[in-house]
DNA sequence: TTATATAGGTTTTAAGTTGCAACTAGCAAT
DNA sequence: ATTGCTAGTTGCAACTTAAAACCTATATAA
């Protein structure tokens, strides 16, 4: 990708975006986190269900393990053997992958994905992962705006209504 | 990314995650998206927000506009400017873009992002993104298990209880 | 109406990344 | 001791990225 100069130093405003793709960014990430939800925990696995190349593969699973997103653990009873697990930091990203999951299937395959993730009590699939007000109601594109820290502490002291230009 | 051969199509069990990737997979994409939504539109403003090479910039945004995320569209009081705007599919991206900030918030960059994200009716944040059952309980990762669609509908069917072994 | 600036690119060149195939190291089984 | 398996590493060619210079079509100023 280039000179490696760290994406979340020139984020000109804060955010963690820039920090997520440092972590997540490349392409095989997000398939190698996938296979690692459905419990893929050997290299060879990886290789085989994924059809990356090996090089690639070693480099993705060194750097997810450096992120802290994957844990690297050889078997004591066969010691050639490394598993690969879910960290809590990396089973975080469940969501993230979900939605972009989705959004693929709703925009881009137009099929249901394979398998399916389903709701363990009743078998029935989640639903689609949607944007949440702190009191739960579901926001749509036009009933969100973005503000800046500042702004949002003035209002809190003020209660005073937003400028309207903010709107998204 | 070397030999262009898409994603989707070596993508063993046909899933949505190969086909967001073949769309978002390069590491700008995101970031011109998270732009996009803050309302930048033209070439310049990208650039010089992002700081990105103007080449893969302008190869960026052409992808996107063929992927249908983002509409190309010169103006008519000045037809040296093009506005690049969201099109209703690249809007739907807008949770998977939340979810993965949130969790750069949360396990990278340790600090709210700016700006932030409102629900303009009361100027409140808003929450995490999660995972919900299709009755919209909150779902942790224990509480799932995949599935395939054969399953699914066997016990559709028949209501018995899944293979034990399929849990996540 | 010629000059100057602006918007949105393309081109060139160097450097970095990917993919493939072949090879290696460490361990286990026979 | 040899064979085979797991998880890599190496070398090379093809491709992608970054940075800077250049280009073209408007628009604005003199």
């Amino acid at each position: 990708m280039g000179l490696r100069e760290p994406l979340k130093d020139l984020a000109q405003h804060e955010c963690g975006l820039p920090c997520a793709l440092e972590a997540m960014g490349e392409k095989w990430s997000f398939l190698i986190l996938r296979a690692a939800f459905n419990r893929i925990c050997h290299f060879e696995e990886f290789q085989s269900e994924l059809g990356i190349a090996r090089n690639i593969l070693a480099n993705r699973l060194s750097r997810l393990v450096e992120h802290g997103i994957l844990m690297r653990q050889p078997l004591p009873e066969d010691r050639r053997k490394i598993e690969y697990r879910l960290t809590e930091k990396g089973a975080a990203l469940l969501p993230a992958m979900l939605a972009l999951r989705q959004w693929g299937e709703r925009w881009e395959s137009g099929t249901p994905s394979t398998p399916v993730l389903v709701d363990k009590q009743d078998l029935q699939p989640i639903r689609p992962i949607t944007i949440r007000a702190h009191d739960d109601r579901e926001l749509k594109l036009e009933d969100l705006c973005w503000m800046h820290a500042e702004e949002i502490r003035a209002i809190g002291e003020t209660k005073q209504p937003p400028l309207a230009d903010k709107a998204a």
